[in-house]
DNA sequence: CTTAAGTTGTTAAATGATTCACATACAAGA
DNA sequence: TCTTGTATGTGAATCATTTAACAACTTAAG
């Protein structure tokens, strides 16, 4: 004999626990991109929008972008689209609009200052905090954030913080090690190094020179 | 009757013309990380490597680089393994590494200045011949570069430019639709818009917002 | 020369991602 | 309220990429 609650229990299960898909890596990557169009969409001052309208906007599949949202959960209306506030809402919660992210730039030479002087940190993912160099004469304080010594990084880094953006042109694997070892589990590298990370922890490389020699390599195979 | 050259040319043909298979994109995106280790390699005095060792040093299947640089030709030698230098020639050979790519950098802002005076573009892939920007106060010479009204884009382009970072803050489309039609092919965007440009352009994004949004949504969902 | 050990390049199998196709449900107008 | 048109969310099919498995070949040693 079968009871109510075990029946309740496997819907539950199936229907929440089960269906919680692991994203792909692909949808991932364009979450950011969706929030981007969103946004400017909003701008404009739609508030509405169909699948197949955002897809020729962004170039890609509605279908793709059906797919995508559906690892979020149920975010559309039938026979109507998609709400333009509740999208940028929900993503925003995924994808670090809380706008609560310290994070901490390491390397405070000319690439980490550029980024410090970017101002459009706030009200996308959160803020810089503060910075880190191994060079003392690097230390003050560049558009009010200020700028310590590497060696003090485990004294000065934030609380909770857990996101860094590498611009070190030096040692970058073991600046790296000692991120991890004050808490940091996503990195933004902009070096050109290739670097070692545990699996429990996630790097990004955001690099200039490997982008333009994939463009040489597309563009000399057309 | 089957004439000789006919066979010949089936196997020619079958050989080297229809195995000319067209190279995926996943596999054009870690044709830069295979040069970037293997110069590293190089550096450390290594001139000989296996599949499984370098696979060990970037986190890549060793069957799937034997994959990746199958597409490009037979540049291994079985039951010995790789030449070091061959692959880094030949790789630079495919990614710009003739030194001879003439880039532009198009806004001279806080980033386009970061961009000119980071040192590495010599020996990599090529050099910045010079930059463009819309406001006449940026226009003069940065690290030895010289930069121009984004007006006279195409009287001071370089001959045989493709390649274009693009840095602008506002008017990208607007901007890339110039540097289109004057005859640029590739583009790196930092800028956080999304842009749209013909099927024979193609456009890669170096975004530092949406790749910390990516890595946030990682952080989230482990 | 012959054999043993070892590594590539590639075919075939497995996994991952995209697109198709359609049942389902909502919206809007009569 | 009913009916029609429309857009979502999702199995099933297709396409792309990765991994497994192995034949073919190279080196090196006896």
């Amino acid at each position: 004999m079968i009871h109510i609650q075990e029946i309740l229990w496997y819907n539950i299960k199936k229907g929440d626990v089960m269906n919680k898909r692991k994203v792909p890596k692909a949808t991932m990557q364009r979450y950011p991109l969706y929030l981007k169009a969103l946004k400017k969409l909003q701008s404009l001052g739609i508030d509405r929008i169909m699948s197949n309208q955002l897809g020729s906007f962004i170039d890609v599949e509605p279908t793709t972008i059906r797919r995508d949202f559906s690892f979020i959960g149920t975010l559309g209306k039938q026979g109507y689209g998609y709400d333009v506030e509740t999208l940028i809402d929900t993503f925003e919660g995924h994808l670090g609009g809380t706008y609560n992210e310290k994070i901490i730039i390491v390397g405070a030479g000319n690439l980490g200052r550029a980024l410090m002087n970017y101002n459009r940190w706030n009200n996308v993912v959160g803020e810089v905090a503060c910075a880190f160099d191994i060079d003392e004469s690097k230390v003050g304080v560049v558009n009010d954030i200020p700028v310590y010594p590497l060696s003090q990084i485990s004294k000065s880094i934030p609380v909770g913080c857990r996101i860094a953006i590498l611009t070190v042109s030096h040692d970058a694997q073991e600046t790296v090690d000692k991120l991890i070892e004050a808490g940091i589990v996503g990195i933004i590298s902009f070096t050109h190094d290739h670097i070692r990370v545990p699996k429990d922890v996630f790097i990004k490389y955001v690099d200039v020179i490997s982008s333009i020699q994939e463009l040489v390599f597309q563009v000399n195979n057309i």
